[in-house]
DNA sequence: CCGGTCTCGGTACCCGGTTATCGATTCTAC
DNA sequence: GTAGAATCGATAACCGGGTACCGAGACCGG
């Protein structure tokens, strides 16, 4: 599956749940269409690649939906995971409520720094790093986030490997060098801004153009 | 040009400036493609949609890339910026050095908390967020990062539109409602968390079913 | 100097994501 | 009950990104 149909999903399940908080029990195809700037038949076809059915003139279930895809990405499980490096950003993740929502439950903090080891972050307490693995192996730990500096993540992602853990979420500026079969998603914000840069020139320069249409 | 291509764009441009920190002085269009999981054949393509000429048994100039690419992205320009929110992401943010990278200045900060007011990050000295509109529209400051809470995040945007600014990077859960002409680009890092969550399921049940080559 | 090899530039083809279309089904209105 | 509208499911057509391929230029070794 490629990566713009995976965060189409994502934004339907995004834009159900606003939609049941509104009451709504059902959802047409071409409502979901136009929050994604698609057509109505892409994402008919869709869900019926989650062998998900609608009714002619009523839609689809938002419960099956939800369920549906929440299965697909497998974020009912609440895997276990581990956050290492407590700064700011460590800390601002922490805080979020993103862990349930993408299945999976934050069990363990840690960080070198003795000012922050022994504290507490959204009631979890922050670990000594130096106890890491011997935790990580106990608790069955196979997922972490990386949210320390680039020069200390390759280091502490070997450590974390021999313990056990199979999948990072990377904030630090760095590809890892992780044996096959670890999964290495990085959260590279620089793209996000770069991104923005790049449609600011296009806007800019469009305008310049004079609308075409 | 659709995300996935800018997205190589940005990867090209991460990759060469630790090409060249290695002394290197050209690339091969199969070195690039490489690193981005594409052929050669594409690489080529994107560049010589820039223009970019390369020699040969040779490869392109590492230099004549970096400026061709950066000048598309348009991050050669240092766009002033300003950031509401200085809560622990806001915080993050701040310290890291992405604005540079990416073509903007941050130049403001703001918050509404009287704790925070007055204190500096980064060197960057934190103003009330009652005084913005003033200072965004003497700076003639037209991006702004929104790091607040979803709640407040519509007023603020609201107020900042109005004062002149024209693009967003938001990091509220929350649909910005802005008008047409308006770029906001929203970072969810939600969905980083949640692609990690499928890529995770599609090993264990390929692994499960055994790898097929 | 010359064949061999490497890599670029351009072209043709392929594939899959997206849209368009049409028949089938269900609900509403009278 | 029947006409009409709305919406689904399926299929076909379209389009553009990606790959394969080939000829041309550049460097190397002998
Ligand atoms: N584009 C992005 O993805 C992006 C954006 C912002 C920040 N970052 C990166 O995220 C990282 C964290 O940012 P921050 O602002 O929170 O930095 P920070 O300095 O506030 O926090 C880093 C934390 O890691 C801890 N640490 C250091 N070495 C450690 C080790 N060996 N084991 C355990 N903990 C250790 C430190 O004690 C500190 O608490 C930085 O590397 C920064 O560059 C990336
Ligand atoms: N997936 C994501 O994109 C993601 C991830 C983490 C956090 N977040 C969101 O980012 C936001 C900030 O996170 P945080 O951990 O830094 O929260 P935080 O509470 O630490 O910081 C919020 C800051 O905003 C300030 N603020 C509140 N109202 C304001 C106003 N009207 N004007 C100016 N400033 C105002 C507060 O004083 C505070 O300093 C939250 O909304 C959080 O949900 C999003």
């Amino acid at each position: 599956m490629h990566r713009e149909t995976l965060q189409r999903y994502m934004n339907y399940l995004l834009l159900l749940t606003k939609l049941k908080s509104e009451g709504r029990a059902t959802v047409t195809s071409d409502e979901l269409a136009v929050r994604e700037g698609v057509t109505g038949s892409r994402v008919r076809q869709d869900l019926s690649a989650l062998r998900i059915l609608g009714k002619p003139r009523q839609g689809y279930r938002i419960a099956d939906l939800e369920i549906l895809i929440s299965s697909m990405l497998d974020i009912l499980s609440a895997k276990p995971v581990a956050l290492v490096g407590i700064g700011n950003l460590g800390r601002a993740l922490v805080l979020s409520d993103i862990w349930s929502h993408a299945g999976f439950d934050l069990v363990a903090l840690f960080d070198a720094d003795p000012a922050v080891i022994g504290t507490a972050v959204a009631g979890i307490p922050v670990r000594d790093a130096a106890t890491m693995e011997r935790f990580i192996q106990e608790q069955g730990i196979e997922s972490a986030c990386l949210a320390l500096p680039a020069d200390k993540a390759q280091a502490v992602a070997d450590r974390l490997v021999n313990a056990g853990v199979r999948a990072f979420w990377n904030f630090a500026l760095i590809d890892l060098d992780v044996p096959a079969g670890i999964i290495v998603e990085n959260q590279r914000l620089e793209q996000g801004l770069m991104a923005l840069s790049f449609r600011i020139a296009k806007r800019n320069s469009d305008q310049a153009r004079g609308p075409q249409d």
